[in-house]
DNA sequence: GTTGCCTTACATGTATACAACAGTATGTTT
DNA sequence: AAACATACTGTTGTATACATGTAAGGCAAC
């Protein structure tokens, strides 16, 4: 539904939400929201419903809507389902891809290289930071481009956006030992996204799945663990706010 | 969302089009159906809107709702899905699963293996059919409990409740060799059912996962087949209205 | 001082009036 | 007669007034 007053709504919302200026458990009520927007409440109310689906707010019957918060346990098994959407399309992409997506990957991986290089040469990380999280999430919605089924990379981009949403926006400084720690880690998510890259490049679906598989499952036990050092049930990841502006 | 009026023309609604009084295509009024279900449009909108996340309808701005109709690509797309993500839940279910997520499972199967034995054994398959059906459910369902995912169950029973409704309505009558046909089928699928009962039970999530993905494969294949042969693009299959009733 | 009920306030759910838009039919012009 | 422009009809999109339900605050009783 494309009407323009509902789109206006949703977008300001939206954007808002992801923004992180509404965070998580944020109430959004209709009439504030419908002045600010200068529509009335009841495109607001289409918006939020849709944003609802979008997994980004929670909707309660006379108590309103809030921006979506989670659970340890349904964060984890949304982790679960990014796990097996995003590995099948690993294994659907070696087959499918033609040579625009091929070079598409080949040019995020190289430019996480570059950045991955400039970044553990730097005493401090934070500037190029935004930069390779932008450049990991252009590897992984090419990867999804290549798999050829857009209803399933339009499902894995809105669990991308929710586990954003969820994910909070604390971004701590590090300690210099948390810096090697994620020097390190930042070296094995590069030869991860290459291993994947060369399986699909090969057409070689098994390996291609079982790479990213591999890779999925080293990040998500990273990111609850993490979670669980903050023991505020949300998790602490260093993106700020523009920089995963991928939409639809 | 659980406002009244808004559950009770969503489920309206939803009813009519789960059996097949709404067919594909067929446009969905909001004045119409309003004074059907005696209600205000703006509840009738928000059910189309919820029924749209669904996936059952399509909404397009100022041309209004109807039921769903789907390409032949894009539900191939959806089969896919259905596969990432069930076979993944069967691996999960291997995993997790309890001695009473096991029964449940055995008495689906056992269930099945009864009524495809009178209905390989009865000249007329008919009036059995839809008890199969709705056991063949039973055991997929009891499956996807046993993966202790709500989220990915709750999509995947979507993804069931889509491909029923673009499936449409046609259940076409079938010659002798059709039944022959059908019969060896159902055998297939009872002891593709059973192996991945055994993989299950066995703690063995490979297996499990290996073995729901072949037999998610080969119904699609199936069904895909019969798509083509009717070359009207929707799915011919033989099941009626109410057996599939699995909410959520 | 605390507890329980009742009142009150405010946000949401619903209905309806009004405006805008898409598709169709009709009429005029070439 | 054909083609284009225009008016018309009906449905959706939007705004707003009204009804209802929830939560909080105050009052009274213990």
């Amino acid at each position: 539904m494309k009407s323009v007053n509902t789109d206006v709504a949703y977008e300001h919302i939206r954007k808002k939400i992801l923004s992180g200026e509404y965070p998580p458990g944020r109430a959004l009520m209709t009439e504030l929201l419908a002045t600010e927007i200068k529509v009335s409440r009841t495109p607001v109310r289409d918006a939020l419903r849709k944003l609802e689906t979008d997994g980004l707010v929670t909707i309660r019957a006379h108590l309103g809507a809030s921006v979506k918060r989670m659970e340890l346990r349904e964060f984890r098994e949304m982790c679960d389902l990014r796990l097996a959407l995003e590995s099948h399309a690993a294994g659907l992409a070696a087959v499918n891809h033609t040579e625009g997506d091929l070079s598409e990957i080949r040019y995020a991986l190289e430019a996480m290289r570059r950045l991955t290089d400039q970044i553990i040469a730097a005493s401090q990380e934070q500037p190029l930071l935004s930069e390779l999280v932008r450049e990991d999430v252009r590897f992984h919605i090419a990867v999804m481009t290549a798999a050829k089924n857009d209803l399933m990379k339009k499902e894995i981009l809105r669990l991308h956006l929710v586990n954003r949403v969820v994910s909070g926006t604390m971004g701590g400084k590090k300690s210099s030992v948390q810096k090697a720690e994620s020097d390190a880690r930042r070296r094995l998510v590069l030869v991860k996204h290459n291993d994947i890259y060369t399986a699909i490049a090969a057409s070689d679906p098994v390996t291609a799945k079982r790479e990213m598989e591999f890779h999925l499952q080293e990040l998500i036990d990273h990111n609850l663990l993490l979670i669980t050092r903050t023991e505020t049930g949300v998790l602490a990841r260093d993106l700020t706010s523009e920089e995963l502006a991928y939409n639809s």
